[in-house]
DNA sequence: TAGATTGTTAATCGATTAACAATC
DNA sequence: TAGATTGTTAATCGATTAACAATC
């Protein structure tokens, strides 16, 4: 698939509506949604909402709508997540921990949650061949072969700052291209490698402008 | 303070500049930055820089730049962050005590990171009265009680999906109003109660994306 | 068919960048 | 003073909304 320039605002939208389908074709019994519909539940106005799909092909009925089942399949196809996307995670403290275990309920409780942890990976000897939730954890210089040998496709980063870019530096090397940052600083990463970033911290300092209004 | 019309690209913008300034301020002893340099260190243009930060004052010196230490002092004061922010977390699964953890260990290191977990509540009552970090657990229903009496003016919540909802209202109840929401669910809150989300399985959805580019 | 809703184009809105006079 | 860099205005760019013909 490659439709190019598709912009980062509106990929952002698509595992909104996604979920929005997921979840009516998961506890309700319809077949069909508007735009109209499928914005108000998505927090997105129809117009956009059609436009957005639009960049894809055409999955509505004029008069209709779109159908529930067809367009879930499509958006699950647009991104990647029709079959099993595998992540390694680096950085196995507390945080690493926990988000291991989250991925493990959301995979086990939601058949349809195609991303999964493989793999973790630590720089302390004390932490190797520990398991969290059945996953061995390794050294970081396994990463390459480990990446390979798995075929891992997706990095979450959950080390200390002054780490951060040293491990992601490995990442990439690895041929990693999408990775999900939780280290409170800015990466510097090679065209065409993808970052999320979960600035935790970030956002917190973000919220408390809003404190005195 | 009241600037009233601040948008929400300028509000992301501000903490990526105090964080280069307590780094600068920290590490270096430099004096001056120009917006240049403030820039490229946030990965922000120059120009943008100026204009952002022209919404709250001039700041800077014409053919000087921007004094670091005292751009930094006014950043914390229109980000709130001169005085200590209480906020609870509620949910005190793995996700929340990592997070409670990570909390502790950024504030004990970092004098200036002035957002500290002060509470914690669960609705497990096995949990109840058990500490993390030598904080707490309480009943949910205490929520507004203590909030009142610790000057909370923050919540986190990380509590399954289908909770979310009641907590948010509860948490808005007591007087809440910035929430840093984990729950991967579209939360509906009143005018004036501000949610930043961490919705980490969306960050993932979308940056899968982005695999076979 | 009549009513509804898509896909798409044009209009609007808002955010970023370019440019430069003011001035340190 | 000469050189540098701010604060600010105008130009550009991109994203969202409005509107409507196409059509189910």
């Amino acid at each position: 698939m490659r439709w190019k320039k598709i912009s980062d605002a509106v990929v952002r939208r698509l595992p909104l509506y996604l979920r929005v389908l997921e979840e009516v074709s998961r506890d309700e019994d319809r077949k069909l949604m508007s735009s109209q519909e499928l914005g108000e539940r998505a927090g997105v106005s129809p117009a956009l909402v059609r436009k957005d799909l639009a960049w894809f092909g055409e999955f509505g009925k004029q008069g209709v709508g779109y159908e529930v089942s067809y367009l879930r399949d499509e958006l699950r196809r647009i991104l990647n997540l029709d079959e099993k996307i595998r992540v390694a995670l680096v950085g196995v403290g507390s945080l690493g921990q926990a988000l291991t275990r989250y991925n493990k309920n959301r995979t086990e409780q939601d058949r349809s949650f195609n991303i999964e942890i493989v793999a973790l990976f630590d720089n302390d000897p004390s932490k190797f061949g520990k398991t969290i939730e059945g996953i061995a954890i390794r050294p970081v210089s396994e990463l390459a072969q480990v990446v390979k040998e798995l075929g891992v496709q997706m990095a979450i980063v959950t080390v200390p700052a002054d780490q951060a870019q040293v491990v992601v530096d490995a990442v990439v090397q690895a041929g990693i291209r999408a990775i999900l940052n939780f280290a409170p600083t800015k990466l510097v990463v090679p065209e065409g490698v993808h970052v999320a970033s979960a600035d935790l911290s970030l956002e917190l300092q973000r919220l408390a402008y809003y404190l005195d209004d």
